[in-house]
DNA sequence: AAAACTAGCAACCGCGATTCT
DNA sequence: TAGAATCGCGGTTGCTAGTTT
């Protein structure tokens, strides 16, 4: 049995939106508020899918939303965000305040990703949340093949990894500690994993690292590192401004503290 | 001037996750 | 507790406007 469509499509507006369409979106919803979207079209007089409506809602019409250029700042947190989260769009409009999803999203695909391709620091695809690669068969097919490549994904690029949630750990070039499972946060100096406080090692086993030209984040088996020397020199990418990756780490440490307790 | 190409982005689609019955 | 309904996310498409040939 397949699933049910959200909404019979049969008779139903497609396209962009008017603005007589958005006028009576926003006046439904500012009288009702939002919530069940599949009875929220009909409700508010409007020949649209409800999954239309929400996003029509969620991206533009919604009066939080921040028109208008991405600042430099932003866009330095979104890369900055990016190389942490990879692809979750929603993880990285939530620390950009007015920002939706879509509009990261475009603005990465649109600009970013090329620009950090030109300048040699994006690799390869950022990993996805989706676990397993997507069955291509059941997917419909692409209808549109252009030699337009911005406009197409090269999915030779994209490498469907499982989502790894790391053990937090953080290494500054000068000094540097991990903060355990307990949350305490133990220092350590001069880049070097100091294999001492056993009880310490045996609670985190991954470390979040840089390639040598800050290319990439990886996350290293952090056993194969104990007592020995960590390039941590060239770390530039991230450790360039300890403020601000001062303040995204913290976001990022809340964020997985909240993923593993959904897990749990 | 017109066709071809490119970039930007709004909107759609499918699917996993979550909530409801 | 299983299945249905709904929500929300990320990937992708397709339209439009600008630029190049």
């Amino acid at each position: 049995m397949g699933r049910a469509p959200c909404c019979s499509k049969v008779g139903l507006h497609r396209g962009p939106w008017t603005s007589r369409e958005d006028a009576l979106l926003t006046s439904y919803i500012k009288n009702h508020g939002t919530g069940n979207w599949k009875t929220l079209p009909k409700r508010a007089g409007l020949l649209r899918c409800g999954k239309s409506c929400r996003l029509r809602w969620m991206n533009y019409i919604r009066p939080d939303i921040k028109r208008g250029n991405i600042s430099p700042e932003e866009e330095d947190l979104i890369i900055r965000l990016h190389s942490l989260l990879g692809n979750r769009w929603s993880l990285i409009a939530g620390r950009l305040p007015g920002r939706t999803d879509n509009e990261i999203k475009n603005y990465w695909n649109g600009h970013l990703s090329k620009k950090l391709k030109n300048q040699g620091l994006l690799v390869k695809e950022a990993v996805t949340r989706r676990l397993t690669p997507p069955d291509h068969n059941s997917k419909k097919k692409k209808k549109n093949i252009n030699n337009n490549e911005a406009k197409c994904i090269n999915t030779e690029n994209v490498k469907m990894n499982k989502i790894y949630v790391p053990k937090p750990t953080r290494i500054y070039p000068t000094y540097w500690y991990y903060v355990t499972e307990s949350n305490e946060e133990t220092e350590g100096t001069n880049g070097r994993l100091d294999s001492g406080d056993e009880s310490s090692s045996g609670n985190f086993q991954e470390i979040l690292s840089c390639s040598d030209n800050g290319e990439e984040a990886n996350l290293l088996d952090v056993n194969h590192y104990l007592g020995s020397d960590l390039d941590l020199v060239n770390c530039d990418f991230f450790l360039q401004d300890h403020e601000v990756l001062d303040r995204v780490y913290q976001e990022y440490l809340q964020l997985l503290n909240v993923e593993t307790d959904k897990e749990n």
